[in-house]
DNA sequence: TGATACTATACAACTATACATATATTACCA
DNA sequence: TGGTAATATATGTATAGTTGTATAGTATCA
């Protein structure tokens, strides 16, 4: 069969519709949205149909129902700082969510032509793969390729075996301090393999973002692609 | 009737026999034809064969129909003014309609490449946006997103959470009257949300209009981009 | 034989309505 | 003032009805 683009649910596109106002910033954590009543007068449908759409926010985490209360916004989409220094954990904090960092696989391995060039080493010198999770209030956020030069950084392995902080693992190197050197963004559809990580639909936006910190004397120390999920996150950009 | 050797199908029988009566006024706009089954019934056919005469219909835009709701009579298409000065109440009054605004969001931010341009201000300055339906009768016709420079026009967020017209908000902030500076159309095909807010089928044609409307002295005190249903509406390029 | 028009059946998606149940608000009384 | 009952509001659940879509079958005609 060739492609035919099947139509958008009614439900989906109400959900839809839900999400990206809590991602623009409609509503705060804690606010209530309108009832069902007045969410199906607005799209000219049924209460069930509307139903249908919130029950999707609901079993993403975003909303909670109160029988007899209403619907309630339990987070919004994550606001991320981007600027010269960027550091997850700190950002989050500052966001009133709970950052937390999982590791898939931590490995020692040859670096491909793209590494080479941003961390500015030789085709098949030793790198140090990170493979992680980034989640905020227990909700999957974003999974994260960070790649380090082993041979400026040696104890690297060993640093990140120790800690999930990345900060504190370059510290324990002897890079005290370190920045953005540059970040490029573009949006792609999720794999199925990412989809499954990060809790999200198969081909679902996500934002990707490729990344270069350098510390004090302009030398790479960390090459980072991160896939975040399109609407739990907005980015900003900006100085800091 | 007694079936004629000529090879009229039946579906299109049924779909003259529904257009005469539409003809004769025995169904009002926006009532609701007998379900697909009476019809079936009535004509002593399959329910698909009905279907195929509505489709009809349809497509002729006599009829619209709405999942699990109907079949309905579909109002004549509205004519709307377009010159030098624009006024949405006024426009639809005069053409015999009962115009209604409802609002969607209203909200404060900064000015997006596009909207600073128009408004001539700079990217970054804060500006108010609303996002609104414009129904006729109370079927939708169009969704509208109307930005404001807030540093020109200062209470106009207040104005516009007091009054639904913008002809009145702007009078709250001194503009007494303001004209159409320019006027852009083009066609575009709506998006799922679109098609929700405005009744009408995913990737179905709209009307885009973007425009500029400017206060006596020649600056820009709103930028607005209307979405119209295609089918609902007409045009009406004059002066005033 | 194949194409066309219609029938038959089943199921998915959405609507309409009613009612149960939990919560919030208001009025009233001690 | 504070507590309680009544009322209105909002979500949860159930049932039936309507349109949309898919598949398969039958009759007729060229």
């Amino acid at each position: 069969m060739c492609d035919s683009p099947d139509k958008t649910p009614i439900w989906k596109a109400i959900a839809d519709a839900l999400r990206s106002d809590l991602a623009e910033g409609h509503y705060s954590p804690g606010e209530k949205l309108p009832t069902e009543s007045a969410l199906a007068d607005r799209f000219g449908v049924n209460r069930h149909t509307v139903r249908h759409g919130l029950s999707a926010l609901v079993s993403e985490g975003l909303v909670r129902t109160r029988r007899g209360a209403g619907a309630f916004v339990v987070s919004t989409p994550a606001d991320y700082r981007l600027g010269h220094r960027v550091r997850f954990h700190e950002n989050l904090i500052d966001a009133g969510r709970h950052p937390e960092k999982r590791v898939l696989s931590l490995d020692t391995r040859a670096a491909t032509q793209g590494e080479a060039r941003a961390l500015h080493i030789q085709v098949g010198d030793q790198v140090c793969a990170y493979h992680g999770l980034l989640l905020a209030d227990g909700q999957p956020l974003a999974v994260v390729l960070s790649v380090f030069p082993s041979m400026r950084l040696s104890g690297i392995f060993e640093a990140l075996s120790a800690t999930t902080s990345v900060t504190q693992a370059l510290r324990s190197v002897g890079i005290d301090d370190y920045t953005r050197a540059s970040t490029r963004l573009t949006a792609v559809r999720s794999t199925a393999t990412q989809a499954l990580l990060l809790q999200a639909g198969e081909g679902d936006p996500l934002l990707r973002s490729s990344s270069v910190n350098q510390c004090a004397n302009a030398i790479p120390v960390e090459y980072g692609r991160t896939w975040f999920v399109g609407d739990r996150i907005t980015l900003t950009l900006g100085e800091t």
